[in-house]
DNA sequence: TTGTAGGCGTTATCAC
DNA sequence: GTGATAACGCCTACAA
């Protein structure tokens, strides 16, 4: 097998044109100190030779490469892929490379990926995962390298994130629950470890709870250890599901569900409906995210809606000014949600 | 605003071990060349000073980057966010790292990132996406570099492709709907572009209804312009959505329907309940790709299940083989497909 | 406006 | 076993 064919570099070009190595460079890199028909010449030999820059070289002389790193806990959840979407799209007009990498919320793999990545490396890094260990990131603060986080944030260190405000969101879901005459509410989540986003509408949930004067049923609640079991990654529907099926046949049901995510809804839904339980004529639920397939369930998913692929791109944007120098506080841009009204949430009738 | 920290370089290691920079190299490469005790002492002088050899330089020097280019349609489908998930449990057991490019089947930006990413810059080249044109792709070719499609192959062109057997998957549909006793079998697809699967699904068809006897009728084959519409990124259930909502008013339905992937299925059925029909009752649908949600639908979605994972698997493993030379063929691998039966097919009765 | 030369941090090729 | 040194391809003072 032939080796790969060797491509130009600027010195054939030089050669080519009959210039020096420094002129090229002024040109390649449209730096006007170039008499145009030097230019001129210089360009014909680049389109000859077919000359690209070398990418490599050239950030080590920079020390910029131009590439952004991307860590998320798991690209095949419809929420995070939105995310990246919206990243992909900035990254693309702002001409960056995008490097990715899923930890499925390991913090051992989390920390293995970033140090592959900062490692002189990448210019910049957005994080949509949340390790439970802030130490990772102090070392990234520590070196001045420019993060932002999209959904989540950190609690002790100052940090740069793209957020909803996750509490209100929820305390707005259960006001629109308490609205529609529900006043048995329950709760289904992720424990909470160290996850802001987690622990918030946690408190969203409850403040909305205390704000209507509905008493806080533990019976309703549940955060299973089972949702975070790193041997299941990305199966929160099944997981869900299965763990349903054992709450409906044990428990007294509330009569309706806030679930933290729309996933964790359709597993509840299966397991209700499986159970001969009307959604939502028995029982209620809404979901949180509005992923696209929300529309196409029986019944269609009443959601909190978050602007992923919005977060995706502010938090790209953010990251790439900052790395241009263009923006430098440590900002928390808070993007608003809305509640997508559609059928799994029955009004009950006040008696 | 503070500059980042320079990080120590190999000379800095070289002189707080009083060694030289090559035998710093050799301790750093695991070259058995240096003597025992000159090895603690730069392991030391490493450790103290927290070097980490750098990316940038060293790819600069050996012309290997340990970086693979995926190029998708869309992160945000189910099918290629699975796919890509495959692909990066590879990348991170061979410690290679993986950049990302959303294409949404523009053949043009399809170009652009390719271009971006082959400039000296990656070791090799994954496609999950199919341009128009195969003249991109012989540009690679030229340069040898390391090439691989998944879900896709070249017509004129001899590739490395992973793939499923598309006609002989359609063909089993076409089977099991027969052998469920449909006789008026319909087909929803995108149109034929140059893409061989799509092409490949559709002689499948074709050769089902011939081989069970069955008349061919345009009435029921839908294959519309409207699907690869490129303003319409990533909205194939909607679009499908709407499309059937016209087809259904104006057309004579079959009993059942094929589908080329499980979104439109989705969106099919929708339509399909909007309008008063049973599914399965009235009309039976099967989708394909088999994606996390099927079981979630109403009906659960009967469906060609694809080896999503591990085609991504596959196709990660064979690329970086060929990066390191251990595999230099035109291999074509076929991964094996089964149709996953659940509820939305129902047999009809023979009279 | 153009040319020269030094250096970015490595690895690899030689000597010693 | 170890050390010096020349590339890799580019950018950028600085000199002319």
């Amino acid at each position: 097998m032939s080796k790969k064919s060797k491509s130009p570099s600027i010195r054939d070009i030089a050669k080519e044109a009959g210039v020096a190595i420094s002129t090229v460079s002024y040109v390649v890199n449209n730096k006007d100190l170039v008499a145009d028909d030097t230019k001129k010449k210089v360009l014909k030999a680049v389109d000859k030779l077919g000359y690209k820059p070398n990418f490599i070289a050239r950030s080590l002389r920079t020390r910029k490469t131009n590439t952004v790193g991307v860590i998320v806990y798991d690209i095949s959840n419809p929420f995070v892929a939105q995310i990246v979407r919206g990243m992909e799209e900035i990254v693309k007009t702002r001409s960056y490379i995008m490097v990715l990498g899923c930890t499925f919320n390991n913090a051992s793999e989390e920390e293995r990926q970033i140090n592959v990545m900062v490692n002189q490396f990448i210019d910049g890094l957005l994080i949509v995962s949340g390790s439970d260990n802030e130490n990772i990131y102090k070392k990234i603060l520590a070196k001045k390298l420019p993060l932002v986080f999209v959904d989540r944030e950190l609690e002790k260190l100052p940090s740069t994130s793209i957020i909803i405000d996750n509490a209100l969101a929820m305390e707005k879901a259960v006001d629109y629950l308490f609205s529609m005459g529900h006043r048995q509410i329950g709760y289904i989540s992720y424990p909470m470890g160290k996850q802001t986003t987690i622990k918030q509408r946690y408190s969203g949930y409850v403040r909305g709870l205390e704000k209507n004067n509905l008493a806080y049923n533990s019976d309703y609640v549940i955060m299973d250890e089972k949702f975070t079991d790193k041997e299941l990654e990305g199966k929160d529907m099944d997981i869900t599901f299965k763990l349903m099926q054992d709450f409906i046949k044990t428990r007294k049901l509330p009569t309706a569900f806030i679930t933290i995510s729309d996933i964790i809804a359709y597993g509840l839904i299966k397991a209700l409906k499986d159970n001969n339980i009307k959604v939502p004529d028995d029982v209620s639920v809404i979901g949180f995210d509005n992923i696209m397939f929300d529309d196409y369930m029986s019944p269609p998913l009443t959601t909190v809606k978050q602007p992923k692929k919005m977060m995706g791109i502010t938090g790209m944007n953010l990251l790439l000014d900052i790395i241009e120098g263009k923006n430098t506080e440590n900002k928390r841009i808070i993007l608003p949600t809305e509640i997508i009204k559609r059928q799994s949430v029955k009004s009950i009738p006040l008696n």
